[in-house]
RNA sequence: GCGGGUGUCGUAUAACGGCUAUUAUCCCAGUUUUCCAAACUGGUGACGGGAGUUCGACCCUCCCCACCCGCACCA
């Protein structure tokens, strides 16, 4: 039922309840930006918990990284940003296509077979921003595109630093941006985002092991996030496809509301990255095993994954309807790990002041213990059930005369709707 | 970026070159209600933005913005 769910649907949802609104929205918007509404922000801040649990906080060979978001250019001119954002572009001038001008062969349009073309102009997928007051070439600078090169920058740091054996990796969370010509498809596609990488040094013969290893841990994560098995496809970029610095990729696919694509992407990177710094900043990354062995240059898995996708994957996996009493009912069946709010508590009837004030000791009680608990005494406890299907909350306790009398509550299931009476003290228990 | 389309309360909608605009739902407050969007009362809330034409523009014209569909782009 999940799979028919419609982008719309899922953006209106978001809306409505508090997950996502479009950037800038009140002074009418700004193209691929959006901002995180109070269940959005929780929801991510989950999403980025689990993803650093999984891959950092549980491991012993990862090292955590947060870097400056603006970096000296001779970054990106390593890392052969500038030139591969910066290829000029012409138009066909019969059918309009906008093609890289070294793509172009026998000076015909791929497209049409027509040969005028407008004059190249030049397109440059990084923000731009200047440093200091005065704004000349010098102080051009730039707005990370990935979040990548702030690992590699700092790879000789932490090796000077801890030492640690290889295999190890170094994790980084945070925003990157990129100036895309089209953002689309809701928080798919946008031109500001997050991005959960990590980069993984291995021994230039162990790649493949380590390639193999890391497959094997994104399919758990994307299990943990609730994205069902069978939308989630593996696809292995062809050598044209790839980006410059890769010799393998795969993308692992998720089937979104808008059709199957990216959700996210393992690499190998192979010494691109860091035979780059070497030769740009004269340092050598060369790394000395502990054992003696010949000195080499780490090569580079690295997973990456957007907070935005992970989310949209989430949320359209989660989505689901069916019928409560005849009546439509729509409900985010997110994993309980992942889920705002994990408890709702409810007065059975909320102008009976003994049933409000016992499920305010009750919230009270759940709230200091879970954290994410809300207080809901809206229209009736029909509604109520619905407003929390609606976000995902996975309990809703409920206080009727009966708790006054033996101290039990009714908890009910959003997957199930079916509710079972406990004592008061079990609940935590139930729940945990 | 290109071509096409769309733009009225949060959502879905109605009307009109002439009282700053309909209805439903949602939301908020209250009454009521002993478990799955009940009912009743009241309330907040919109013509995407800016120019122009006009005595008067939500409506006509232009520009901008955003969104949707294609194309291209997505190292």
């Amino acid at each position: 039922m999940s799979g028919e769910v419609s982008l719309e649907t899922i953006v209106s949802l978001c809306k409505r309840r508090g997950f996502m609104y479009q950037g800038s929205e009140i002074y009418g918007g700004l193209a691929g930006t959006w901002d995180y509404g109070p269940l959005g922000t929780v929801l991510k801040r989950k999403i980025l918990n689990l993803w650093w649990e999984t891959f950092v906080g549980s491991r012993d060979d990862m090292y955590d990284i947060d870097s400056a978001i603006l970096m000296n250019p001779k970054v990106w001119q390593a890392s052969g940003h500038v030139d591969t954002f910066t290829d000029p572009l012409v138009e066909c001038q019969n059918c309009h296509a906008r093609l890289r001008e070294d793509y172009i062969k026998d000076k015909k349009c791929p497209v049409c077979g027509k040969d005028k073309f407008s004059e190249p102009r030049q397109f440059n997928m990084m923000f731009k921003t200047n440093i200091g007051p005065v704004q000349d070439e010098k102080s051009i600078s730039y707005l990370r595109p990935e979040t990548a090169q702030g690992i590699f920058t700092n790879f000789k740091n932490v090796v000077d630093s801890f030492y640690p054996d290889v295999p190890f990796g170094m994790a980084q969370i945070g925003k990157a941006f990129r100036n895309e010509i089209s953002p689309r498809d809701f928080i798919f596609r946008s031109r500001e985002f997050e991005q959960m990488e990590i980069e993984y040094f291995v021994h230039p013969e162990e790649w493949e092991k380590a390639f193999e290893q890391w497959r094997k841990d994104i399919h758990k994560f994307l299990k943990a996030l609730g994205l069902p098995a069978d939308k989630v496809h593996e696809l292995e970029v062809p050598d044209a496809d790839r980006a410059h610095y890769s010799k393998r990729t795969i993308d692992f696919e998720f089937d979104f509301p808008i059709g199957r694509e990216e959700l996210l992407g393992l690499a190998y990177r192979t010494d691109f990255d860091l035979m780059n710094i070497q030769k740009a900043s004269g340092k050598s990354m060369e790394y000395r095993p502990k054992d003696g062995g010949a000195p080499f240059v780490p090569h580079v898995i690295e997973p990456s994954f957007g907070v935005e996708r992970a989310m949209m994957a989430v949320l359209s996996a989660a989505y689901t309807e069916d019928e409560v009493n005849g009546e439509k009912r729509a409900y985010l069946k997110l994993p309980a790990d992942l889920a705002p709010v994990k408890v709702a508590v409810s007065p059975l009837l909320k102008n009976k002041p003994e049933l409000a004030d016992k499920a305010r000791e009750v919230y009270k009680m759940l709230k200091k213990e879970f954290g994410a608990v809300m207080y809901d005494d809206n229209g009736n406890i029909g509604k109520r059930y619905r407003r929390q299907d609606e976000i995902g909350t996975p309990y809703c306790v409920t206080i009727d005369f009966d708790t006054l009398e033996d101290d039990t509550v009714t908890v009910r299931s959003r997957d199930t709707t079916e509710q079972k009476r406990i004592k008061i003290a079990g609940i935590i228990t139930t729940m945990s």
